[in-house]
DNA sequence: GAGGTATAG
DNA sequence: TTTTCTATACCTC
């Protein structure tokens, strides 16, 4: 009587297990050193506390806590800086990869860096079919379709781990489908669970990382249930998923008692709708440090059960412009464990990529300056290193780093193996301006960000140039005058609490075999020194010859992008023009050029970099640089 | 595409 | 939501 419509319907085909690595940041640093293992252990970024090991928690700390209060509550913790992500990006990459190597359908998707769905079904029926119901107990679980010697032996007369409800009486039923559910989801989820526990096994064997695991039919459902028993466990949300005669289904037992804040894809925006519909009055919002402890608490059973509840309702209350169409119905089948959203394929290569800093202070040209080029360089480093592969073997992802500004022949010789797999068409900055304070003295705090974008120029794309010379052309002729300036006019007055710079659109390039346009880059860029001189007589607006736009296809240049300076800037060859008046050294980075690029070792002084740049900068380059200290002077 | 919001870890 | 350093999806223009 009281549940007014039936819920969306529920689609239980697929198996999907989540993985959530236990306390990811902390588990990267202890396989560093294994002895910070047995003590309480602590990773920081800026003043908070981003995660800790069981250890510490055991002794109260806990995630997101302030520094000075993890070490007044708990002196002997021992505490690493985590705010350079590289370290842990690695190893969520490699843990994803290895996972990857298991599925058929290249159905993986990373959350985050510590968080994995796989979406098994494909593997599960392939050995429901195989199994042989009169040997249950001794079966052999099959990872691969061709070879039959590769996987696993296990007990499919019984689930493996923890189960919710605890004490269900899975089973014996094995071989007669489940009266309330659809065909063999009790044998489906099963083999679930043993598929989950060796992936587990095999991942702390292989990386020393432990992960908590889910097992269900959907994405939400595998993550929520996971979370039921921690660390180094694995949960099996068991049937019955639907409800019937004699009782609520599973799956509405579970989701019903969560806070609707707790319910992954309602956020805090979502939950205070829903939770101001069902009091009668606006939810308080609590500002204090206590993370998730004062909102007021709604349960989704709260939500499900009220008086008219369905999708009707939550159009009314939720639909606003901007926000997804579909968010009623999405939020109304997450309020019944219905979820049908696919495990995305992996895509290869990121969406976008981008580095960010916060500052408490950052009011200041010079500073900016010098801010905006160690992002940048990260930046660059990392497009090298996520958007280029191995031209003989491009799934090789061979971690090439430039550590240094030297450009060796044989750092040359790697890097005209490497060839790029997808280019980021627009480069955006973003800011966080604090905001000025109020009349009344209060300052109102926002934490929104604002961000221009640009296309982004070709001239990074160039793998033979040092990244910090590149970071610093992208700083002074693009992202000072075309998109900082853009959202600060003003030569001072602002004061940034955050600064972030992202490469975005990337678009994949074909992946032409043997005949690819990048086989003989050393060639190219020869043939584009030739071309240098040719340009310098040039107006630089003037329309790209042909061959001109083949080099520049050739080492990178993106489809209609309006600028098309692709050209290395070679100390010997470039004009002659006089240093620019006034310049201090310190407002230009530590910039070391390399004579010669094909040998590298010699190297100019790192002293008056910028009077050198200038001196050796081609013509069209000097109106940007001109430009450039125009503004920060 | 450009700029913003919401959500996630 | 605020504290970090990201990433994705989706909205309007």
């Amino acid at each position: 009587m009281q549940n007014a419509l039936p819920g969306p319907r529920r689609y239980d085909g697929r198996i999907i297990i989540h993985f959530d690595y236990d306390c990811f940041y902390a588990a990267v640093f202890e396989k560093e050193n294994p002895s910070l293992k047995a003590l309480p252990f602590a990773v920081q970024q800026k003043q908070i506390i981003v995660t800790c090991n069981y250890e510490a928690r055991r002794r109260g700390l806990y995630k997101l806590q302030l520094v000075h209060e993890a070490r007044k509550h708990c002196p002997e913790v021992i505490i690493k800086l985590g705010e350079d992500l590289t370290r842990f990006r690695d190893a969520s990459k490699e843990n994803y990869n290895f996972l990857q190597g298991y599925t058929w359908s290249n159905k993986v998707e990373r959350l985050g860096f510590d968080e994995v769905f796989m979406d098994m079904t494909d593997i599960i029926d392939y050995n429901v079919e195989l199994l042989n119901f009169h040997h249950l107990p001794t079966s052999y679980f099959h990872l691969d379709r061709s070879d039959p010697t590769i996987g696993f032996s296990y007990d499919a007369s019984s689930v493996v781990g923890e189960t919710y409800p605890k004490d269900c009486a899975d089973l014996l039923a094995s071989s007669q489908p489940a009266p309330d559910d659809s065909g063999d989801l009790p044998l489906r989820l099963r083999l679930g669970s043993h598929l989950a526990r060796y992936l587990r096994h095999e991942l702390e064997q292989r990386g020393g990382y432990s992960a908590t695991v889910g097992i269900s039919t959907n994405k939400v459902l595998s993550k929520l249930i996971g979370n039921v028993n921690k660390p180094k466990r694995q949960t099996t949300l068991m049937p019955p998923y639907n409800s019937n005669i004699h009782g609520e289904s599973n799956v509405n037992a579970f989701i019903d008692a969560h806070d609707i804040g707790k319910i992954p894809n309602i956020g805090f925006k979502t939950a205070q709708k829903l939770r101001a519909h069902v009091l009668g009055r606006s939810p308080g919002f609590d500002t204090g440090l206590v993370y998730g402890g004062t909102t007021e608490k709604v349960s989704v059973k709260d939500i499900r059960l009220f008086n008219g509840m369905g999708p009707t309702l939550l159009r009314r209350m939720l639909q606003s412009p901007g926000a997804p169409r579909d968010l009623p119905e999405k939020a109304w089948g997450l309020l019944n464990g219905v979820d049908d959203t696919e495990v995305a394929k992996g895509k290869g290569v990121p969406q976008q990529i981008s580095m960010e800093d916060s500052y408490i202070r950052l009011d200041e040209m010079s500073e900016v300056v010098r801010e905006l080029q160690m992002l940048s360089v990260s930046l660059i480093k990392r497009m090298r290193l996520d958007l280029t592969a191995d031209n003989d073997d491009p799934d090789a992802n061979d971690p090439l780093e430039d550590t240094n500004n030297v450009q060796t022949a044989a750092r040359f010789e790697r890097m005209s193996k490497r060839k790029w797999i997808a280019l980021p068409s627009s480069l955006r900055l973003s800011t966080r301006p604090r905001p000025p304070l109020n009349p009344d003295g209060t300052r109102t705090r926002t934490f929104a960000r604002i961000s221009k974008s640009h296309p982004m120029p070709s001239f990074v794309f160039n793998l033979a140039i040092p990244v910090d010379i590149l970071a610093r052309r992208l700083v002074e002729e693009i992202i000072m005058p075309q998109l900082f300036r853009k959202l600060h006019p003003e030569k001072s007055g602002w004061n940034l609490s955050l600064v972030n710079v992202c490469a975005t659109g990337m678009a994949m390039r074909a992946s032409d075999g043997k005949e690819g346009v990048g086989r003989d880059i050393k060639g190219m860029f020869q043939k584009q020194d030739h071309l240098l001189s040719e340009w310098k007589v040039e107006d630089v607006d003037r329309p790209p010859s042909q061959e001109r736009n083949e080099i520049a296809e050739t080492i990178g240049h993106v489809v209609g992008a309006k600028q098309d300076l692709s050209l290395i800037p070679r100390p010997q060859q470039a004009t002659e023009l006089g240093s620019e008046d006034g310049l201090g050294v310190s407002q230009c980075s530590n910039v070391i050029f390399a004579d010669d690029w094909d040998n590298g070792d010699e190297m100019q002084d790192a002293s008056e970099v910028c009077k050198s740049f200038t001196a050796v900068m081609p013509a069209f380059a000097m109106v940007a640089h001109k430009r450039f200290h125009d503004m920060i002077d």
